[in-house]
DNA sequence: CGCACCCCGACAAGACTGGTCGGAATTCCA
DNA sequence: TGGAATTCCGACCAGTCTTGTCGGGGTGCG
C-alpha cells in the first residue's frame, strides 16, 4: 500500500500555489511551477488538469495565464488533494477487484470487509484533518506529532 | 492505495487455518485449502511460503503433511499477516521512490512527509489492533463498527 | 498576427500484480 | 524399496498500473 507521484506532486503543487499569491495576485504558469520545483513540466500540467477538474484549483487561459488556488488553504486538505489525483484515497478492494463475485457479494456477510471498511475511515478522518496550512509551516504542528515507538506485535 | 489479493488471500488463508484445528489435529495441503476456498492452488503455495517466512504458519513436508498456525489466533494480527504477505503495511514513498534525492533526503524538513508519517502510524495502530479472533465470529465486533457517514469536506 | 499559455487525448517504457510452471526435496505407506 | 503425496523454490509470463511524453488545438494578450 503506498502513495502514487500523483498525489506527491498534487501535494507539492498545492503547496506551491498555496505560498504564491491569491485570486488578486497574477496565475502562476505550469510551466514556471514545474521548472522552481524540479518536476517534469508536461506531467505538471496533466496533474494541474485533474486539481482543476476537482475544483482544487482554478485557471486563467491566454498568455499570461496559469492557475491559482480555488479556496483558502485552510479548507483544502489532504485527503481532497489526494482523491483529486488519484479518484479515491482507499480503494475499496472487494469493491473494484472482487476475489469472488459470492464471497464479496454485499449479501453475504464476509468477515473481513468490516475491516477494511474500518481501515478507510481511519484513512479519510486522518487525511481530512489535515488542511493545507498545515504544511505551510515548518514546525509540523500538533496533529503529526511523530509519536515515538509503535512497535509490531510479534 | 489500494489491498491486494496477497494480502486478501493471506487474510482468508489464515482465517481458514485458524478455524482448522492447532497444532495437535492434522495439517492442511495447500492444495485442499485452495479447493475448499476456491484460490488458485499454485499461488495458495506461494502465499503460504511467505507466511511461513515470516512466522504466521508452520509447515510438515512429506506426505500428509500441510500447514497450520504457528500462534493462537489472538495472539496474530491483520497487521503480521499484511506485513508477511506485502513486505509492509504501509510504503513510506519518500524512502521506496523518493521524489528528488534532495527534497526527500532525511536531513531536509520537508512539511509533507510528517503526513505520512502520521498515516503510517494510524494504520498500523487500526490494523494491528485486529487480531485474527476477530475475524472468526460472524458479528463485527466493537471494534469495527460503520460508524455511518463520514462525508468528504469539501 | 504571433506568442504564451491552457486544454486534452493518445501513446509508451518500465514496474508491479496475479498468477503459472517445472522440478527438487521430504516424508508416508504399501 | 518404490511410489505417491506434499512442501519448497526460483523462473517465467500476461495484463495492468505508474510515470511520464507528445502533438495538436483553443484562447487571450500586445
Ligand atoms: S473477500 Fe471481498 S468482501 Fe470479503
Ligand atoms: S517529498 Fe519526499 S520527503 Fe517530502
Amino acid at each position: 500500500m503506498r502513495i502514487t507521484t500523483w498525489t506527491e506532486y498534487s501535494l507539492i503543487i498545492s503547496i506551491h500555489l498555496a505560498k504564491r499569491g491569491r485570486r488578486g495576485a497574477s496565475p502562476v504558469a505550469a510551466r514556471e511551477l514545474a521548472e522552481v520545483e524540479r518536476l517534469p513540466a508536461d506531467y505538471v500540467e496533466q496533474i494541474l488538469l485533474r486539481l482543476r477538474r476537482a475544483g482544487i484549483v482554478e485557471s486563467v487561459r491566454g498568455a499570461k495565464g496559469g492557475y491559482f488556488l480555488a479556496r483558502e488553504p485552510g479548507l483544502i486538505t489532504v485527503r481532497d488533494v489526494m482523491a483529486a489525483s488519484e479518484h479515491q484515497t482507499f480503494e475499496m478492494n472487494c469493491d473494484t477487484h472482487p476475489v469472488d463475485a459470492d464471497r464479496c457479494s454485499p449479501s453475504s456477510a464476509c468477515a473481513i470487509r468490516p475491516v477494511w471498511q474500518g481501515l478507510q475511515r481511519r484513512i479519510d478522518d486522518f487525511l481530512g484533518s489535515v488542511p493545507l496550512t498545515e504544511l505551510l509551516r515548518d514546525e509540523p504542528g500538533p496533529e503529526l506529532v511523530p509519536l515515538t515507538s509503535s512497535p509490531a506485535s510479534s
